[in-house]
DNA sequence: ACTGTTTGTGTAATCGTTTCCACACGGAGG
DNA sequence: CCTCCGTGTGGAAACGATTACACAAACAGT
């Protein structure tokens, strides 16, 4: 591969004179500009980031870590995360921790010796232990999505609180009185808020919560198809389910199929996230949608904020409402759409609907 | 952040001893590692890639660029890269394409001014032309899912001719005549390889291929959707469609809801790509499920050996076998399941499954 | 005692950039 | 005519690792 000095010889002019047209800095007369472009097209001659990060100690990367790639929430934070990324000269490299502390601590030392200008992270576990060295190394870092205690870190999120209590009472108000929620690992911070919500949202309806129809685990379909199951097979089984994201809304519906039951005929569903295209398949889940693809651009624009040092205060905290999707899964259009997209939207309650807004708006000390 | 000169003061030894000592390659005595390390350890000591890779011009890293990072399958892929790259060593990160030839000319940019050991990608364009930067910086290149014509690099497909003949055949054979196509971008080579593979299927049966019924375009639910809907609205429409990827299918799908047409009573509905979990919610896709994550752990075998060298002969491709699921979407199975998981599998015809087989046998010059 | 090998360590060159500094040249302003 | 400043350029010192080489000590075999 042609080197700095190679193109230099080539357009007979100096390494430093190169550097300048490539880099665009400094007086560099027209003649010379010319030699060097032609001679580096000539020669093929790309450069070598790991000497120029060297030299200016910065990579010019972002890394994005993400619990579970397969998951279209995050791939499409991501895209998010990216387009502005990239609007500012910026790349992104994406990992997937698979909600392994084990893999999200190897991750975040490649990082670390890759040494990225910034990372944003979805936390797998409960403790910032594996995330510590971040902070050691003092690299810009914004949560999404999760949220960790004590953790010096921005972070975007969503109101899982309200989320859930919108969810929750919307079964409650349909008449529902057994609600179960089928919860990810307590672990993070969106399950136990989730929770939380979900209490608050069958209190406003005056109902108890019957414990043993909470249930929590790993936030995958499989998981949530056994626990579905041993609900649905105890006496006094729910008549409607809360799931905590998508793929654990599929296990749930595998659960259900398994023993005959329909939806929302037998038994309501609705969920957070939103499948995307797949949710508009039968049975037309209704879910809680998140903004995805903007908490993947608001928390690059933090991170971005922190690189450029253009903000250097204390953490911040965004934090972002979802959208109710009311679709057939939870019973309340009961006819099948035909021309429509089979949707109707409804916003959740206004009061959670103020705390949209632009960043700085938003944006809160916490 | 500490250096190797940093940690050799503290440790009071030479820089060359450290390095020994991180690198685990050298003679080292007891006492002096103990020194290192315990040094290391206090000043949170994190090699700088860059430096290390600027000298020993390998990163280390491996890169997988992508055309949809939304689709499961290329996510699947990616997890059988990762799996295999970790093992030995390298680290893997992901770019998506977009589908796009100006973005994949620029992550391609990149990753060879990265000077990334390796990369797998899967081609946007019909034309090497985005990709030659590769050839020329000599960079080690492996394609995956899409071939592309007169591309001196190795390749690791399904087959998609059979895969598409199979398709077109279960839906023949299930008594349908006039059978539809709904095709992605002809400029991929899958693309081309199911149309050859449906024409063939048709033919198969003494079924004539009526082209009004042929579509292609862009592979996204939007296109499809749009396609779909001109197809149906025309007089003489089909009575089953395949479809040539899990997107389209769901396209396909909200075009026929929005015409109240009713999968598998009033049409029949076949695509390639399992769509994992969804595609087990009604209507219970009938698929061509590729091996994605197989085809991802085989091509970062083709690459390893490419990049230790063990291997430098001729440009190898191979070809993996798909295998035929049939739910419910094709009206084969009427029934609707209950305890079971809703799925019948059924492999393809034997002689393509002659080629399924430990990567040493199914490697052929091309 | 001499040679040769194994073990252990440090010095310094090197990888390919960027950038500080010095310097040279013109033209403008005094 | 002398400065001063805006341009334009090259030399050389970093950046932080690896590694070739030199050297020294210890030990074995003759």
């Amino acid at each position: 591969m042609a080197t700095i000095h190679d193109v230099a010889r080539e357009a007979g002019v100096s390494p430093a004179t190169v550097s300048r047209v490539i880099s665009g800095r400094g007086y560099v007369s027209a003649a010379s500009r010319e030699q060097v472009l032609r001679a580096a097209d000539a020669l093929l001659y790309v450069p070598n980031r790991m000497a120029r990060g060297l030299k200016t100690r910065r990579s010019g990367l972002v890394a994005l870590l993400v619990p579970e790639i397969v998951n279209s929430f995050y791939t499409t934070v991501s895209r998010g995360v990216e387009d502005v990324a990239n609007a500012h000269g910026l790349h992104v490299i994406l990992g997937n921790t698979d909600e392994s502390v084990a893999k999200e601590r190897a991750y975040v030392e490649l990082m670390v010796s890759t040494r990225v200008d910034g990372v944003i992270i979805a936390p797998a576990g409960r403790t910032a232990d594996s995330l510590q060295l971040l902070i050691d190394a003092a690299v810009p870092t914004v949560l999404v999505d999760r949220a960790m205690d004590a953790f010096p870190a921005d972070v975007v999120r969503a109101d899982s609180v309200a989320g859930a209590e919108t969810l929750a009472s919307h079964l409650a108000a349909l008449g529902h009185r057994r609600i179960a929620l089928v919860n990810g690992h307590l672990d993070t911070s969106v399950a136990r808020e989730r929770e939380a919500g979900f209490r608050a949202g069958l209190a406003k309806h005056g109902l108890d919560v019957d414990e043993r129809l909470l249930s929590s685990g790993a936030w995958f379909v499989a998981d949530a198809e056994s626990r579905v199951g041993a609900l649905l097979d105890k006496n006094d089984p729910p008549s409607a389910i809360v799931a905590a994201n998508n793929f654990m809304a599929i296990g749930t519906l595998r659960a259900l199929r398994a023993r005959g039951l329909r939806v929302p005929d037998d038994i309501a569903l609705v969920c957070f996230d939103d499948l995307e295209d797949a949710a508009e398949i039968d049975p037309f889940l209704t879910v809680l949608a998140q903004p995805a693809y903007t908490m993947g651009t608001m928390a690059m624009q933090l991170l971005l904020e922190r690189i450029e040092r253009s903000f250097a205060g204390e953490p911040r905290e965004v934090v972002l409402t979802s959208r109710l999707l009311v679709r057939r899964s939870c019973g309340a259009n009961t006819p099948l759409p035909t021309r429509s997209a089979g949707c109707v939207a409804i916003a959740a309650d206004e009061s959670s609907l103020a705390r949209i807004g632009p960043v700085a708006e938003t944006v809160a000390g916490r």
